[in-house]
Formats: C-alpha cells, sequence, structure tokens
DNA sequence: TTGAAAGCGCTAACAA
DNA sequence: TTGTTAGCGCTTTCAA
C-alpha cells in the first residue's frame, strides 16, 4: 500500500513536502505540487486516516448510539429515517459514520466514553435512550460533544433536537375536540420516555383549554408497543364504553388501538375515533388511515448531525433545536 | 487521555509489559498483570484504537456501502432490516461498522478502494448496487474482503448472499397457477437488478411447467418503484383485459399495481389475483392483505456479516450463501 | 518475566 | 519553498 514516503521517494522530495502538496497548503511550489499529485495518482495512494487520526486528533467520525436496532424494531422505521438524514448530512459534510449498537450486557462491560474514545469519534449522536438508561448520565459527565434525539438534557457540549410534543399532542387532542369528542382517553408510551412526559402534558392543556375534566383512568400506557396498546385498549374501551375517542403517543400503538376496537366490533371512525402520532409509513395504509401527528424524522436526524458538525467546527456551544409536528388528516376521525 | 505510558509509570513498569498485561499475554506476573489492569480503570484508561490499528494493519471494522439510504428511499425498509441484521452480527463479533453513503457524483471523486482503505476497514459489505455500478467492477479486481447483498458475483476475496430469487417466483407463479390462473402477468423491476433476471427465470420457468406460452406483452419493468409499476399496470390492464392475474417482482410494486387495479374498478383478489415479493412490512397491512413470497431481509445481512468475518478471522475463502424463500398466502390472490 | 528500541503513516515545529 | 526531526499511541522483535 502506497505511503507518503513512497511518494517522496519516487519524486526526490521530503515526505514533508508531500503532505503540504497533497494537503493543498500554500506554500509549496506549484510545480512540485503538480508532480506529487501525478505521483500520487498513479501510485494509487490513499492516505491512511488511522495515522492522520493519530496524531490530528481528530477522525473525521461521527458515531452513533442507537438502541433498538433489531429485528424486532424494523417496524417502526423511525430509527431507519433518522440515520437516513444523519447518513445524509454526515456525507455532505465528509464525515463518515460510525454505528456503535450496545446491548444492555455489553454496556456493564464498555462505558459510553470508552465506547466513544476508542474509536476516537469526533461526535456522537444518541437515539433511542431510555430516560434511564446509565449512558445517559455519563454523556453529560463527559465532555464528548453529543446531540441527542428527543432528550431534552444539554450541557457544555451536548445538545439535542427534539419536536414539540406539547405542542403536537396538544394539536392532536384540540382536533378531537374540534370534532365533537369529550371522552377523549390517551394512549401513552411509558414513563421512560421524556416525550411521553410531554405528551401527556400536551393532552392535559388541551384538556383543561376546552373545559374538560382530566380523568386519571382515561390515560394508559402501552409501553410503544402495538400489541401492548392492543391489549390495554381492550380493557380501557370494555371499562369505559363511553369513550368515543383516543388519542395515541404513537402510530404502532394506534395501529395496536384499532384492531381491538375492531375486534370488539367498533366502526372507526363512526363510534371510536383513533389518533396517532409519528405519522409512520404504515399509518397511511392501515384502514382506515389514520390520522396523526407527523414528525419529520429525517430531518432530526439530519438537524442533529448538521448541529453537531457545526459544534465541531466552529467550536461553538451545543444547540437546542425544536422542529414542529403537523397535523395529517386521514380518515380515523370524525 | 490516558495511554498506556502513563500507566507504565504509575506501574513502574515498560510500556510493552502494560501492552502485554491489557492483552490477555502469557508471559506476564499475574501480580504485575492485576497491578497494571487495576492502574488501568483507576486512570479511565480506554486504547487508541487508531495506533493499534495503525500497526497491527487490522481494525476490527466493517464497511457497509448502502446505495438508497435517503429520504425517498425510506419507504422500503429493505434496506433497514439487512442493516440491522448486519448491525447485529457484527456487534456480536466485536466489530465495528462504518457506513459509506455513496453518491454519483463522490463516487467520481472516490474510488471504490480508495474509499475502503481510507478508513482501513477490514472487510465490506455492499447492498443496494445496480449491476452495472462502477463500483462492482473494482469489488471484483480489488483484493478486500468483501460480500455483496443480492449480486452474485464472486472472486477469491468477494462473496455473496441472495436468495434463491428464480425459485422464489416460479414458487410465486405456481401458487397462481394452481389457483386456476392461466392468464399471468409479470412486473418486474429493470435490467439492471440481478434479481429481475432471475425473477423473469421464474416466472418462465413456472410457465413452461405448466404448458402455458410465455407472451413478451404481458412482461413490464416498474423500475422497483410503486408510482411506475400503478402506470405500467394501467397500460398492461388496458391493453390485455383478458390477465386475471399479475406477478410483481417486489411488494411496493404490488401496492402501486393493486391501486391501479383500484382505480379502474377491478375487485382484487374477485377480478385481478396480485402476488408480490420481498414481504415488507405494508404486505401485510395492504388492503386485501397482500400474498407474497417472503425474504429473510434481516438474516441476509447477518449471514453476509458472519460469512465476511469468517472469511477475515479464518482467512477462508469468500462464500456463497443462498437463503430460501417462503410463499405467504394473505388474500390478495383467488 | 521484563525492557529497549524500532516502526506503523502521518503532521507540524523549527531550521535552513 | 523545502527538509530535518520529533512524536501521536500502540505492538513486536530481540535481548537481557
Amino acid at each position: 500500500m502506497t505511503t507518503i514516503k513512497d511518494i517522496a521517494k519516487v519524486a526526490g522530495v521530503s515526505v514533508t513536502t508531500v503532505s503540504r502538496a497533497l494537503n493543498g497548503y500554500s506554500d509549496v511550489n506549484e510545480k512540485t505540487r503538480r508532480k506529487i499529485s501525478e505521483i500520487a495518482k498513479e501510485l494509487n495512494y490513499s492516505p491512511n486516516t488511522l495515522a492522520r487520526g493519530l496524531v490530528m486528533k481528530k477522525t473525521k467520525t461521527i458515531g452513533m448510539l442507537v438502541s433498538g436496532m433489531n429485528r424486532a424494531n424494523s417496524k417502526d422505521n423511525f430509527t431507519f429515517e433518522v440515520l437516513s438524514g444523519v447518513n445524509e448530512c454526515i456525507s455532505e459534510r465528509d464525515y463518515d459514520l460510525v454505528l456503535f449498537s450496545t446491548t444492555t450486557t455489553k454496556q456493564r462491560e464498555k462505558t459510553y466514553s470508552q465506547l466513544c474514545r476508542e474509536r476516537r469519534v469526533d461526535g456522537v449522536i444518541l437515539q433511542g435512550m431510555k430516560i434511564d438508561d446509565p449512558y445517559l448520565k455519563e454523556v453529560v459527565e463527559s465532555d464528548i460533544p453529543c446531540m441527542l434525539i428527543d432528550i431534552p438534557i444539554s450541557s457544555e457540549s451536548v445538545g439535542y433536537v427534539t419536536t414539540d410534543s406539547v405542542l403536537g399532542a396538544k394539536r392532536a387532542v384540540d382536533y378531537l375536540i374540534q370534532s365533537g369528542h369529550k371522552k377523549i382517553a390517551f394512549m401513552n408510551g411509558h414513563d421512560q420516555a421524556y416525550v411521553s412526559q410531554q405528551r401527556l402534558k400536551g393532552y392535559r392543556d388541551a384538556l383543561r383549554e376546552a373545559g374538560i375534566d382530566f380523568r386519571e383512568e382515561y390515560v394508559r400506557n402501552g409501553d410503544f408497543l402495538e400489541d401492548k396498546a392492543e391489549e390495554e385498549a381492550a380493557k380501557l374501551l370494555d371499562e369505559h364504553p363511553d369513550i368515543t375517542a383516543i388519542f395515541c403517543a404513537s402510530d404502532l400503538m394506534a395501529l395496536g388501538v384499532m384492531k381491538s376496537a375492531k375486534s370488539s366490533g367498533l366502526a372507526i371512525p363512526g363510534q371510536l375515533s383513533i389518533i396517532g402520532y409519528d405519522n409512520i409509513l404504515l399509518a397511511g395504509y392501515a384502514s382506515p388511515p389514520l390520522t396523526t401527528i407527523a414528525q419529520d424524522k429525517f430531518d432530526l436526524g439530519y438537524k442533529a448531525a448538521n448541529a453537531l458538525i457545526d459544534m465541531l467546527e466552529e467550536e461553538g456551544p451545543a444547540k437546542i433545536i425544536t422542529l414542529e409536528t403537523e397535523l395529517i388528516v386521514r380518515e380515523s376521525v370524525q
């Protein structure tokens, strides 16, 4: 494999000159540069980023830590869309992405900062972490530049991008209220998710503004799981047959709720209106097509990567970015 | 950041001893080893993989080259599932994954082997490449260990994993024939995809065995695109209203064909039977739910990664792996 | 069982 | 404009 040493030998110059020529420094004679470039091409040279990284202490690499990239979770292409966004931005800005995937067993062996420092990533993006994940504490304590997705924790070196879940949830419930509903249940995710707390707040806000009493027993946790939501909805609808609408904190759960409603013979939206959250691909294909609150997942990833690289290159402070949601009206609410 | 030098100083030994101790070599006194391990932990040491990679010429990194990881393509979670499989295997075997994403503009600047050598990846997995992609030639010529997904090219250092598309397609068409169909059209992908050639072969095989004449005009290319397939299906059904069943080379196209059939008022499966290929998530949610040929995409990725690492570690020859398909009967065929 | 020394491929002070 | 030299953090040969 060709090194700058080889090039130097052929060109009859020192390695320093080769290095400078190839890196576009100004203090090198045009003729020498051309000659060096030619030889480099001839010898099919490619720089060794390891060696470069070793001395520069910069690797042009972003680490991405994802939880839930396994067989079971591929139904929800949230992660994939975020990843696509990250990937797009990163390749535009000429970085590379290394994917760390951690299981809980691995977490015991290796700390967050070990993981990052081993690979000498310049910065990190975290997606899909639960709020009580042990890594999260480390993230804030460590000084590795980091952007979180949907987790509102920040410090000198860590920022986050999220969508306005309070507002999004409120938007959903407002829409239900406008459509004439008063008995509105809420299928939430779980308490370890920041967004669940937010969406609950939005739900309550909307009810309060409309003068509707909040009822504890109308709120259930579906763990963001289709099956769990289906179960919970069955119980809920059984106990409170007067409910006319359910707001679900994720589309996947909305799908579960739909199943449950169907199997107890409830017409959607005739007898029960359902509104979801996320606007996953499946939402438009459900029957009836699911009305939902859309988040731009690709953008979530793209903006996170962009902000991170900004931090890295401009050495600016960590950024906090909030994206807007959008109500997608389909046919599951009446 | 702590280095082995720091540890050596504190422990009062040489860096050599530290290196050996930490890497589990046998020729180091147990006492010294324990002492060194303790100090390493205390100092919160993590090894610098760049430095190690530089001298060892192994990085424990697999590169993954994916085409089509962009906003437009996220509908099709084929890529994501493959990626999940790759990721799972790689993390089990303690490698890391670096994601290369290339656009055609970038390809002009950097060759395949440059891309790989720069990052010094030990091996590469390629997914979603077209058969005429310029990188593909390079892959075979270069001696970088590589596994291709769904592209049957091999050499000393490159293998592939694919599903048996001929058999899969045959299985689909056989099922249609068994169900009594004789006028069976085929919505194929495009000529740059290996799998399209294979599936066409399977389609022809099935017809031949059943004594049904192959008709050129029954075969269309939908480019694996929902919209394109919808268009093509409209033309096809208009020109040949006697067609009773369509085999589609991908579920996404099958969805397009369904749309087209619906908008011309054809009942599925009453008047037109449709069978897809892939078993994407959406397939089960379509209405009617789509009968299709399933491939295990996760496994495709997992096996590719596994075979690659086998090659790397056992220095064995490149492997060729063929996975089976499975007929998933739902409600779009009658 | 341990250490000294060389070297992986590169960049960057400093000197010329 | 160019070269000499040192050093990034690690592994490994060789010698003790």
